[in-house]
DNA sequence: TATGAATGAGAATTCATTCAT
DNA sequence: TATGAATGAATTCTCATTCAT
């Protein structure tokens, strides 16, 4: 039993760093192999085909990006402090899951109709969880009566953004002056 | 040489629509052949292999979002006009070429290490463009002192999240409205 | 007339080129028309198809070569004088027509079963003309009794053979001194 | 271990077959498959590509025939015995591999630079090695001083022209016999 | 349960040939 | 008659998946 869960756990692992660096079409089921040290034919005891292991990888990384990016709801806190916490752990989570993160936030290569479908699903389920604490906040009277879905679609923008430049150009930078200066400019603006 | 040219077209326009729906390695060169309705070996009188013909096909594609997006830096406005132009042109070239832009602004499929660099590259340079004009604003005294690098990956965030819902979602919206609301809140921020 | 003779021999020339120094798959029809400076089509107005074309080229090449090359028959001479003109004749046509040499006398390469049974006739055909040849010598008291066909693959075997050093290794040598050393081992023997 | 080599056996003795019957361009790697009875995949298991199972090939044809036909230099042999057990070997290999002869022998087709080098290598090795061996025999005053090089070419060209009559006509010819009437004329010469 | 040799469907690409001009 | 742009049949090779061990 705990073989085969720590077979399942070498192969998930082996997949998120493959498929990440190469995309999925040009990663081959065999490298995931090698690189998880199990037999090709293994792979398929605890996966049906290539593309459920894709998904079965993609659902494990966002819940990963989840867990570890701290969840917004349950804390009553002004909305500057859960944009601030919010950024943190986004830019934390790029900073430490590289391959990770450009699955969760970035992967659009189009695999397979399904795929794209829950992909999509995935995203409008952040917009409306996002949408839905902007519009508590502007309830509260935390924040001015913007439109909530425009406001998401500039923060989560954001985060999108920043996983190029810490990715790939292996930005260093201190997560809370980063978190820090976003807010400020969210919530203040850049007008004088 | 109309005929020449219409027929280099005809596949261009052919890759656009596929490549953008199915994704480089999901795209079958027959598929384009017979949308562009010309024989199969056609496609290979005009660009010498499918990583070629998806090449070009992503040059020609910037060249036109460049052309029809407005250029900000000749024109001698205040920022919040410039950034009012551009977001009005980035989400009217959303609307009219939705396949288009799905590849200029989204498309990172890992699929040849040397466009890996050319795209990687593209980016940058709309980074630092976008940068320079920032600097330029708060030497005028026209915004405040923010980090351009930081205000630079706001701005690029939100136009690339915006291409999802309007060509996914199918999002009806009102340029102008839109681009001015997103001007407004980064302009004066969401704090009260 | 005379141009469509002169366009034909260029199609000819240029394929004796190509053909003798690719091979027949390796050749492109392309090549052979740009070399014989016309369009491709207008190689199907004289050839009906690139195995046409081959066939054509083989039969002028094995024609030129029995013009040159000495005929024997209607000579009376003494053997080794016979063998003296043809190893000389042989050996000047080497040096000549190095590529027609090729295709003449040691092209085997697989095309075209009927283009085989061609080839193998004339091969056939050869050893017949030289068995004659021998027999007759023989006749006459020429040369000792010797098996007529045995002889004929000695010499059609040293015909065969000097070819590759002559054509790929550019052996410079002289043509009557080698005529004559090879025609002295076969009449005297090696033998103290 | 055992079911290994065989699979590669053949594969390597299928390719024999279709490539000496048909050639190589025009041998499809599927008839070998067929004809080795194995999957048109497993082709690529052994051998990485449709050049490379055509070279490796060769070389093993190459090296069954250096096997079975006599080794002459560790003999110490008068040379008309060591012509006549190179002849005696060769003839009896023509007879029993009639298509490893073509390929060993007369294959000449140009497929490849490498191979074209590789293939007039051999050739030349060939060349020296019966040098060699006549050199020695000259200075042992076995044989006239004649040319060794001249005298190479007539024994390998009488080599090269048994093939087609044993092989494409098949002639039925008494080894010992053969090889006894070429070791004559080749000693004693055809003059009177 | 674990394996990897064997498989064959599927895709890119080539190039002889055609035919409208 | 001469042309070369257009074509698609044909071929090699890849790689996800299977299954005997």
């Amino acid at each position: 039993m705990e073989n085969k869960l720590s077979k399942r756990e070498a192969i998930i692992n082996a997949a998120i760093k493959v498929f990440s660096t190469k995309g999925y079409h040009s990663t081959r089921m065999e490298e995931i192999a090698i690189l998880a040290e199990v037999g090709k034919g293994t792979i398929y005891e605890y996966f049906a085909s290539k593309l459920d292991l894709f998904q079965k990888m993609l659902e494990e990384s966002v819940k990963v990006y989840f867990t570890e990016v701290a969840s917004l709801d349950d804390e009553n806190l002004p909305f500057a402090e859960k944009l601030l916490l919010l950024l943190a752990g986004h830019i934390d989570f790029c900073k430490e899951h590289k391959e990770l993160t450009r699955i969760v936030f970035w992967d659009t290569e189009i695999i397979d109709e399904e795929l794209k479908e829950w992909s999509n699903q995935m995203r409008k389920e952040k917009e409306d969880y996002m949408t839905e604490i902007i519009k508590t906040a502007i309830n509260k009277g935390d924040i001015k009566p913007v439109n909530p879905r425009i406001l998401t679609y500039i923060i989560s923008g954001v985060l999108g953004s920043l996983w190029a430049p810490i990715t790939l150009d292996n930005w260093e930078v201190n997560t809370e002056d980063l978190a820090q200066e976003i807010t400020d400019i969210v919530i203040r603006g850049i007008g004088l």
